[in-house]
DNA sequence: CTGAATTAGTAACATATGTTACTATCCACG
DNA sequence: CGTGGATAGTAACATATGTTACTAATTCAG
């Protein structure tokens, strides 16, 4: 059994070798894939996505469609997918905007704003519960961090 | 501006609002998505459940692709895809287990093992530099922290 | 032993997501 | 005003990913 043949970075000396557990980024998306398959949804009629676009409306009340995409990583056709859909359960109403009539505006039915309450509620609980067992200092440095690879990882994007 | 508030908050009578680009469940899920879009393999031929698989069997040398399985975010199915195109690509060597005769035990070919050491080295200088605008203290922070969340995401996975 | 239950892996199917190309509308500049 | 170029949104297509059901091999209770 073959424990280490040859060290893989054998140029310097200083370089370390990856290990997918250790390795930041990749931490950090499975971290998101683990969140994302617990988040509330489960139970309601709606997927992640429907979710996203709901939650925006639900904070700002009226918007365009484009501007969902804007506030969230996913792309117009994607949105436009959950928006048709969510219109179609009757969560939200769209009108065209009368100054502009390529863009719909997007509003929230009041089934749907009692389904953004609801979900809204299940969601914040678990955001208690995942953060529960971070003391304060490192809720506030968790704070900081992200703030800080979410402005990094926005440079990537182009 | 630290906007992470851990207030228990259904139970209590405090009601935040649900606001998507600080709900931390979010922006997590959505650090994670920028990441994986920017993550190294571009120019290489090989997709992400593929540089998966070829971390993890550049880590141990010689695994079962059920082990692929239980070390990543990724199900069987996937792994199986996976390790089929990378086989085909000429990645990765494919041997029946003489003891167990299910299982195909994974391990590297030479040209395996280049590409391995090439994506791995794209990956640490892309995580050295999404990790550098982090102090000394941040850096360490974000570490606790991620472990701790490691370990709640874990227990919501049964 | 033997056959019921479990496990590794894959195939076939269903669904979700991204990509490209198109339509309708708007805007800037002559 | 009109015409070339941008923008909002969608359709049609291609790919990726998850789900279910299956085969082959192994384990284990009796």
């Amino acid at each position: 059994m073959t424990v280490v043949t040859v060290t893989p970075n054998s140029s310097a000396g200083k370089k370390r070798k990856l290990v997918l557990e250790e390795f930041a980024p990749y931490r950090i998306v499975a971290l998101g894939h683990a969140i994302s398959g617990r988040l509330a949804y489960r139970g309601e009629n709606i997927t992640i996505p429907e979710w996203r676009v709901l939650a925006v409306i639900g904070e700002v009340d009226r918007v365009a469609a484009r501007d969902v995409v804007r506030r969230t990583p996913m792309d117009k056709m994607t949105v436009s997918r959950a928006v048709a859909s969510l219109e179609q359960k009757g969560f939200v109403n769209r009108a065209a905007d009368a100054e502009d009539r390529r863009v719909s505006m997007l509003s929230l039915s009041s089934e749907g704003r009692k389904l953004f309450d609801r979900v809204a509620a299940m969601a914040l609980d678990f955001e208690a519960d995942l953060l529960s067992t971070l003391t304060p200092d490192e809720a506030a440095a968790f704070g900081a961090v992200m703030e800080k690879l979410e402005a990094r990882a926005i440079e990537y994007e182009e």
